[in-house]
DNA sequence: CTTATTTCAGATTGACTGAGATTG
DNA sequence: CCAATCTCAGTCAATCTGAAATAA
């Protein structure tokens, strides 16, 4: 209500009614991944990287194959980029006692002190883009985001 | 391990919370992909190619340039992803009388059509992801994101 | 001369597939 | 033997950068 009014003055608003959901995700989206990058790569990061590491810093004792899982990839795919983060010391890989091909992930001290840095600019960004979103409405979004997440299922592209 | 099978987000979630809003769209936003890239493969498109395409449908008459800038992205990227569609003649360019090294972009009827053979998959789609949603929470979500595009600017990546 | 548009060539990121080796 | 994990090698999609030609 009042979204209608409240809305900001974008610049060029005819013709845009009727985008989809989809579209306006993927714009978002692009949008996010310009900025992260130009924060990620002062650090020596890619986006990937970064992302996966925040992953990790929060569910230690992963493996590679259970992050691809949970971040919707393919293992292969994972495996790549937690190999080059173990490559600039971001996280360490032990080989797990019971399982001995599976690596459990851990996030080193200065993976840690890497994030530490970042969050300040990575916060400014979500800042910035829910700084027009009228007062309440955050949290209405995240829960959205994750209704949409599990609409379209854990399934893999195939 | 627990990976979160297809269940919807419930309240009690634990170590979930503080996901950021860029992750969750970052997400949402590869599950899209995906689904939509199995779509527009059959049709001989890339996703790129099918988003410039509906675009180009809604706002006849642009440029590519126009176009990137409307797609946040740098004219020479815009470029190829035109000139790809002309070769699949899904769309025409013709010079403009007069500012002749423009060249102002139209969907050719094949195009069209291509679109209108494609819109249900794709309504499909965005119907699969907004089935878990609260009802009349679709409208709301649409708006949060166009808040969100606008609060990330139009700014380029650099 | 400057600016905008287009085009060409090459690099990078991030995902994919397939195949092989190891381990439980 | 089977399933899961990890690794290696190659491909593809989508963006970027830089440089050059053309036209207003």
């Amino acid at each position: 209500m009042s979204v209608e009014t409240a809305r900001p003055p974008g610049p060029a608003d005819a013709g845009r009614e009727g985008v989809t959901l989809l579209y306006l995700i993927k714009q978002v989206e692009l949008a996010i991944r310009s900025r992260l990058e130009s924060v990620t790569r002062e650090a020596g990061l890619t986006v990937t990287q970064y992302t996966a590491l925040t992953v990790l810093a929060r569910r230690p004792g992963l493996t590679s194959a259970e992050l691809a899982k949970n971040s919707f990839v393919r293992p292969q795919s994972m495996s790549t980029v937690t190999a080059e983060l173990e490559e600039h010391g971001m996280v360490s890989r032990a080989r797990d006692p019971s399982h001995h091909q599976r690596q459990l992930l851990t996030v080193t001290s200065a993976g840690h002190e890497l994030l530490e840095r970042l969050r300040p600019a990575v916060g400014w960004i979500e800042e910035q883009m829910v700084s027009t979103l009228p007062e309440g409405d955050i949290e209405h979004l995240r829960h959205a985001l994750q209704f949409c997440r599990f609409g379209l299922g854990g399934g893999w592209p195939h």
